[in-house]
Parts: structure tokens; C-alpha cells; sequence
DNA sequence: CGAGATTCATGTGAAGTATACCTTTAGGCTTAA
DNA sequence: AAGCCTAAAGGTATACTTCACATGAATCTCGTA
């Protein structure tokens, strides 16, 4: 056994390896140019350029669905823009944060929070007064004394979840720090998102806006083909891959990011196998794989009541496969708690939690009203019913059944 | 038969509570002069 | 006397509960044809 580990080893290194060079498909790379989008790329440098004679440049806003290199291009633009601003000393910061990841950004306060650790400045969890930790912030504004550009993505999420109050808050925040211009850049995947907007706020934050339309089959394709040159040895791709792969993602709106995703997994799973290429077969396998890990990521760092709440929907004895509501999900509950030890939530809560689960998308929670017979989430999993038996384990694991 | 009232099961908003954690403050102790 | 530590006081954010009211179509009721 352990003989031929050392075998296996050996052979590892021995094998040619698909990846030429393997961080140039992930997520995080940022490629030297960007396809199909000079006209973002260019727009963007120009509603930014001002900062580089120390002018406020207007608050912009990107639209465009996930997956059509919104926040790359940002990132582009950014690094480029920093280049810059070191070598010729001038004083700009540039803060990105991402709003929807969970306890990262997910209120008012973690998000000033977060914007304060920008600053190296450390914000308690919890304790402080929220116009405190704007306070501290201002000040450390202050002390750098520097303008600043505030990149927020997925800004729709946030104010989905807590309104539009904080980007008033942070757009008058220009009146507190005198001389440091804060200027907005927010990033959405909501199309309609605006609509949702305070129009004062409206009207301050979206000075500029650039769209994002989603890349076609054939831009997607020479994405994946200029990125694959630099990621795989040649002649590891079968012919019909990157077609595949781009008509995959074309049916997705145009997902950029998926494609290359779905390339970068089915070449794991090729060399994984001991394959030297990468058939179309493996891309199949990769989308599985990826939804697979999508579902077990988001489930595993799910709070115990909300697993509690999952398990309840997963295993309700519905036979014929009929619907399930609230009440039915509610009643198993208490009794999974019962079982686990768990305190049970009130229903109220189990409500929000429901409609929590539905934003993440594991299951699909539509509200209808039954007429005589009330009115009720109507509560379906929109997970792969392959993936329910695994789901299963992993939470009864995790809840201790 | 059809318009309007009723009904059910739960959605939903607001206000209240528990918990965990923060800063400030005051008192007591230690330390250095 | 100054400095430091500790504990209590006073305050906050968050997750949850409690209370009260809102929702909306199936069903019921009852006047009318």
C-alpha cells in the first residue's frame, strides 16, 4: 500500500502535466489584456482619470449580469490607475470590497467595518456605535489624506438585504472629510437594480453608468482560446471543447467567468484520472462537479438552524412528490430539533430563514396564496436530486443524526 | 348565477428581548521617587 | 503621586421573539334573475 503511494508519487512527477501554467484560468487572474471590452475598459479610465489632477471623478456604476468581466475590468482599470498614482506620487487609494460575501459585508456596519480594515484599523465585531465606526473611519480618511475610490461589488446584494440608507451616509460622507474626495464605484449583477434606489441617491450615485452586455458564443470563445494557449500544454484540448464549453456558458447569458471555470475544472478532473486531454466528456463532468461543490461550499458554512431547517425540507415524507409549505417544514422541524438537542425558532423566524435559503438558491420558495386554505411559501429543492443522498450526509453529519 | 364577504395559513413589519461584546470610569493595588 | 489592572456601568449590533396586522384567492352567502 504504501509501497505503491511512493510509486504514485513518482509517477505524478514523471507524467507531463495538462497546465502549462495553471493560474492563468483562475479566478483570481487577471489576464494582461481584456477581450471585448476596450469601450468599458476606456469609459471607465476616463470617468476615473480626474483623479490623477486631484479632481473628484464622478461616482460611476457597472451593470451587467455575472460573468461579463465587470469586475475585471475594475480590477484592470485599477491596477493600471495604481501603476500610475505610485510612480508619480499621487495620493490615491483605491478600496475594493465585496458585498456579498456573508459576514463579510452583510450590514451597515460590517461594511464599514470592513472598509475601516482597509485602513488598517481594526472595528470590534460588535459594541460600537455605528456613527462611531463612520467616525473612525473619516479619520483614518483624514490621515491618510488621500482621495479615495471605493470599489463595491455586488452592491446590489447589500442593498437588497439592508436598503439604500448606507450609500446616502456614504456619499455625504465627502461633506465630513475635507479635501479627501470619496468617490463610488458600485458594481451590479441587478440590471433593475437602480429602480430600487432612493432618487436623491439615485441621482448622486449613478453620475455614470456603463452596461455590460453579456459576451456572445464567439467572444466567449476567444476568450477561452487566448487564455487556454497560456493555461494548457498544446494539443491537450480535443477538438470541440471550446465549443462546448462557450455554448455551455452562451446558454447561461454569456458567463465569462463560468466557461473558464468549467474548463479549469474538467482539466482537474482529466489530469485527476490520468488523461493527457481534455475531451467533452470531462466537461460534463466538470459541470456537475462544480454545482456539486457550489451546494456542499454554501451548505457546509450554513448556521446549524438553517441546515436544521434544509434537512427538514430534504427528508419531509412527501410521498408523491407534492408540495410542501411552510407549516409542514415547520412541524418537522421542531421535531428534528427535539431530536438534535437544538433549540427550535420560532416559525416567524423559520420564515426568514425559508426566504434565506431561496436568495442562496438551494431551494426555491415561491409564495402563493391557496385561497380558502391561506397563504404560504410553496417550497421546492433546486438542487440536483443526484446530489440529495450527499446533501443528506453532510448534514446529518453536521447536525450530529 | 355572480358580487361581495369570509376564511385560512402564513406573510410581514415593528417593537421588544437576550446575548455577546465594546468603551469608559472608578476604585484599589503596585511601583518608583 | 503616578501608573496599571480589574470590575462595574452604560452602551451597541445582531439574532431572535412577540405582537399585531396584512394578504389574496378559494369558498361561502345571499340577493337577484
Amino acid at each position: 500500500m504504501q509501497q505503491s503511494l511512493g510509486n504514485f508519487f513518482s509517477e505524478y512527477i514523471g507524467k507531463k502535466s495538462i497546465f502549462k501554467n495553471k493560474a492563468i484560468i483562475q479566478s483570481t487572474h487577471l489576464p494582461v489584456t481584456l477581450l471585448h471590452r476596450d469601450e468599458q475598459i476606456n469609459t471607465l479610465a476616463q470617468i476615473l482619470a480626474p483623479t490623477l489632477r486631484n479632481e473628484k471623478p464622478s461616482n460611476v456604476f457597472l451593470y451587467g449580469k455575472s460573468g461579463t468581466g465587470k469586475t475585471v475590468t475594475v480590477r484592470y482599470v485599477i491596477q493600471e490607475l495604481e501603476k500610475i498614482t505610485s510612480s508619480k506620487n499621487i495620493p490615491l487609494k483605491i478600496v475594493y470590497i465585496n458585498c456579498k460575501l456573508k459576514r463579510v459585508a452583510d450590514t451597515e456596519y460590517r461594511l464599514l467595518a470592513e472598509l475601516n480594515r482597509a485602513f488598517n484599523t481594526s472595528i470590534p465585531a460588535t459594541g460600537l456605535p455605528t456613527d462611531e465606526v463612520y467616525r473612525i473611519f473619516v479619520h483614518s480618511v483624514q490621515k491618510e489624506n488621500k482621495a479615495i475610490i471605493l470599489v463595491l461589488d455586488e452592491i446590489d446584494q447589500l442593498v437588497k438585504k439592508i436598503g439604500d440608507g448606507f450609500l446616502y451616509s456614504l456619499t455625504r460622507l465627502n461633506e465630513s472629510t475635507q479635501g479627501n474626495t470619496i468617490s463610488i464605484v458600485g458594481v451590479s449583477n441587478d440590471l433593475v437594480f437602480m429602480d430600487l434606489l432612493d432618487s436623491r441617491i439615485k441621482s448622486s450615485l449613478s453620475e455614470e453608468e456603463i452596461i455590460f452586455p453579456p459576451y456572445n458564443a464567439l467572444q466567449i470563445q476567444d476568450i477561452l482560446i487566448a487564455r487556454t494557449i497560456e493555461a494548457f500544454r498544446e494539443g491537450t484540448i480535443e477538438e470541440g471543447v471550446i465549443e462546448k464549453t462557450a455554448a455551455y456558458a452562451a446558454r447561461e447569458h454569456g458567463d465569462a467567468r463560468r466557461a473558464l471555470e468549467l474548463l479549469r475544472v474538467a482539466a482537474e478532473i482529466a489530469e485527476r484520472n490520468g488523461f493527457t486531454n481534455i475531451s467533452t466528456r470531462h466537461i460534463d463532468e466538470a459541470e456537475e462537479k462544480i454545482e456539486r461543490d457550489r451546494v456542499i461550499e454554501i451548505l457546509a458554512t450554513q448556521p446549524k438552524q438553517f441546515q436544521a431547517a434544509l434537512y427538514s425540507i430534504l427528508t419531509h415524507p412527501s410521498k408523491n412528490n407534492s408540495k410542501l409549505y411552510t407549516g409542514d417544514i415547520y412541524e418537522l422541524y421542531r421535531h428534528i430539533c427535539k431530536r438534535t438537542g437544538l433549540k427550535p425558532l420560532t416559525q416567524r423566524r423559520i420564515s426568514d430563514i425559508l426566504g434565506e435559503l431561496d436568495t442562496l438558491g438551494i431551494i426555491n420558495a415561491r409564495i402563493i396564496s391557496k385561497g380558502r386554505y391561506g397563504r404560504t411559501r410553496e417550497i421546492v429543492l433546486a438542487t440536483p436530486s443526484t446530489l440529495t443522498p450527499k446533501i443528506r450526509r453532510i448534514l446529518e453529519e453536521s447536525l450530529e443524526i
